[in-house]
DNA sequence: CGGAATCCGACCAGATACTG
DNA sequence: CAGTATCTGGTCGGATTCCG
């Protein structure tokens, strides 16, 4: 009797997919790249190491836990290295490994695909709003 | 009176972040890209077109709102186009453009990248999970 | 079949305040 | 200086329902 067998298949259907997802390195790199400030933060520290407010100050909009969180699931990855300095003020430097290297290499392929084509999409857009006829 | 200059100073940062934002497309891509349907739905119209059906079906776990609602900002954004056929039963295709198709190929290259370098990436998470020293 | 509208819950993200 | 903890609200995403 399929009263709410529709909800079933979805979340059958939902449970095989997200069954997919986790063997998809596809998706896993795509999931870290969909967070906005993981771009920011790598963009950033693209040009050398940076220190914890450095950063905070470089990227301006982001908040301290979003920062934290973004450098820390970065470290996870391997994208980026935490270096802690105890002086009397705690120093921490944050840095890119090779790998985080190689991640910024493709976000400048990204960003140059972003330049080339941005002017088709904005056009794109306004022919699309402008739906008058 | 600093008493909430704290939080107007944010706000002005906010507002500054923001309408750098605005004209930085490599932004405005990457939030495209960062809407985790959008890649499997270029990735699924990248074969060929598709009916909306098809679409459902290739991508399981979308709901019909999230796929109607990603299509329509990726035909805004001119990446596909959406063919109605009055037939009996409607029928509605969906093809990349060849704006599209260049995006196909842009994610083809992210995800040779997460291929080649996911085994690193999972290397170095069972490392800081096991943060046994 | 293809889609729109509504409702609602879950999660994400920010602000604030406090700690080492 | 470099975080952490908590609360809260806004947005996203899903389910449901109905229309062409």
């Amino acid at each position: 009797m399929p009263t709410m067998t529709a909800a079933q298949r979805r979340e059958q259907a939902r449970a095989e997919y997200d069954a997919f997802i986790k063997g998809c390195p596809t998706n896993q790199l795509l999931d870290r790249l969909s967070d906005k400030w993981v771009s920011l933060v790598v963009a950033a520290l693209s040009t050398g190491p940076m220190r914890y407010s450095d950063l905070s100050r470089k990227i301006a909009g982001v908040s301290p836990k979003m920062l934290t969180q973004t450098l820390r699931s970065l470290e996870r990855d391997g994208i980026l290295t935490r270096t802690v300095t105890p002086s009397v003020p705690v120093r921490v430097d944050y840095a890119l490994t090779p790998l985080g290297s190689s991640l910024a290499g493709l976000l400048t392929a990204v960003k140059a695909w972003a330049e080339t084509h941005i002017e088709e999409v904005h056009e794109a857009r306004e022919r699309y709003d402008g739906t008058t006829d």
